[in-house]
DNA sequence: ACTCGCGGGACCGCCCGTTCAT
DNA sequence: ATGAACGGGCGGTCCCGCGAGT
């Protein structure tokens, strides 16, 4: 294993631990030091990875989107086109919130916590849920193309609600630890069908 | 003027300041020093006053919890009961969302942002979303008992997709500065209320 | 003694420390955490006295300045006036140089130091030396008056070549350690006094 | 050519990049990761090539003797003996402080700098300053041996004077920005040469 | 009771010179 | 000649207390 080699996997163990990390304590919270301290090395020679705190926060961001992707996006995929795919989609995101960012979405808190601090962190936060929000609204495309819903459907429109009840079953499911979080979500999501079937 | 009445001049002044404060820059990251340099005492002076960060988040979060009543829930129950005073409650959000919070809704921060992290924050953060749907839920039940809405309708589930939409709405309007976000929000909740129609 | 006072005398304390430090390790070599050491007290205690390093160095200029001027300018004064006045400044420089500012007289290591590097701090060291020369000028102005320099003697030529053999006595004395420097000082001296008579 | 040759070249870079970065920064400041920044190279592989920092500065501050006596002496070795080398000494060195050195003559500074800071630095120092002083008192001697100075002229007393009107020089040129700098250095030496003229 | 200045210990992001394996 | 890593230090800010002044 060449140097190249290993700065890589330092670097993707140092990510790793530093998406977990933000999860816990907020993402401008997630200090160099700290995050030395959970990899096990120095706060110098982590450092040196990054060269700025800034870099560090855009490499995290875009390590978080990435996982998010495969874990919410790209499996859903998979699944057969329509409802059964906007389905996965949401069994998924359910998933992500328990299991893969327990503590809490760190790209959720950056949309929070950045809705008004202009800088490139907020910058890289809006675009991500840009593109989230335009996998929801193709995913409600690919649905009225197969007539599973009404053809004058707003995907625009969908994608705002069904991310705002995405949104609500965060807020339950974690900080107010409603155990009915899941079925509220699903009820939901079927009355939104509902209402846009064709 | 006694003195005790000159505490709780510069208590309230603090608050506002504090309040204005968080909302800008997030509200783990309003420190002391910050603070007292905006409210124009000294740093020492300024602590005295809470003893602890701790005790002054959670008489910020009070403050703030006050003016999101004042400014959302209270002035609705004037309306007459049943949708319009739900209809009041969402446009006295949407104001309270642009100028009263402006910077960013620090309840809603605090709810995302510990949404994991145990401690005397979390707990009032909780208690305060709780007491925001039970608001929502009651509205609900209004309007059941009016003839508005449907008798089997389940106020929980409603309250669930309605501070969904609203969640959407703050990300829409403060992250993407979707100049649609209102029109988004008005049309998902006349949707919702014919889902819920009787 | 108060709060007040007790501050201006830590003050104090802590810029005859730094003057010594920066004597003996240069002006820019200077460090907060040194210096605290070196007074004993905590590096954010004595950092709020200051509130910036440059703060700190302009304060340490001053007092050295300050202490020059006690030390070599002001004592000469009580001399008669005249070339007595002159010889008294020259004495006391060799005082300064030996004694007060052991270990390098940090005015003259800032006028080297920072000869290039804009900056308030070289400012501050340029405003000094030019009223130093001005010092200069202004005896070598009284001498004229006095009839012991002749009259057309140009007081800015004068303070140039007095100066010059200053700094020289300067690197003799301290780089080299040269045993002759105060003499080759004062015969230099001497020899521009017979140049310069009447 | 061989890798021996290949890394005389990377030193002698190093050395120039070193010298001019020392002229600006001051020698103390320099740092070993910002002379790789502006190298082009590594930090460590810059750091191969000296072994400490120590020597780093032995080796610009020899770099640095080396170019002054290119600029300064060596050329005047050309002139006739006596006064024309003298002149040329002076004008060379000029030269040196406006172009060659500019930004503050690396030597001086240390000259100040180490004035009482001992180690291995300070002894080169030291010994450059001698060397060039013996310089002045050479060219000196030279001219009492050509009957231009008086012959009881005490050489060392002379190169005294001598380099104390350049070091004026060179706070007036440079800390002070005077425009007259080097009419005041003009006009000092020829007093200088009228006094121990023959 | 309220406000202040002074001071402290811990930590921040960042950079230093240095070492080592490749 | 490189990249990774380190220990230690930089200037600076954090929250917090004490003692004194009004």
């Amino acid at each position: 294993m060449n140097a190249t080699t290993k700065g890589l996997i330092t670097k993707e163990s140092i990510l790793t631990t530093a998406f977990e990390l933000a999860s816990k304590v907020g993402f401008e919270a997630l200090s160099i030091g700290e995050l030395a301290k959970a990899v096990g090395m120095s706060k110098s020679g982590l450092f040196g990875h990054f060269n700025s705190k800034e870099k560090l926060q855009m490499m995290v961001m875009d390590y978080a989107a990435h996982q998010f992707a495969q874990v919410v996006i790209i499996p859903a995929i998979k699944e057969p086109r329509g409802i059964p795919r906007l389905n996965a989609m949401t069994d998924n995101y359910i998933e992500w919130a328990r299991t893969h960012s327990a503590g809490g979405c760190p790209i959720l808190a950056a949309a929070i916590e950045y809705d008004d601090r202009p800088g490139k962190v907020r910058d890289k936060t809006k675009k991500f849920q840009t593109q989230m929000l335009s996998s929801f609204e193709r995913a409600a495309e690919i649905c009225v193309e197969e007539g599973q819903f009404r053809k004058d459907l707003d995907p625009k429109q969908f994608a705002f609600e069904y991310y705002g009840l995405i949104l609500s079953f965060h807020i339950y499911e974690k900080l107010l630890g409603d155990k009915q979080s899941e079925k509220l979500l699903k009820t939901s999501i079927d009355e939104l069908f509902q209402r846009t079937k064709g």
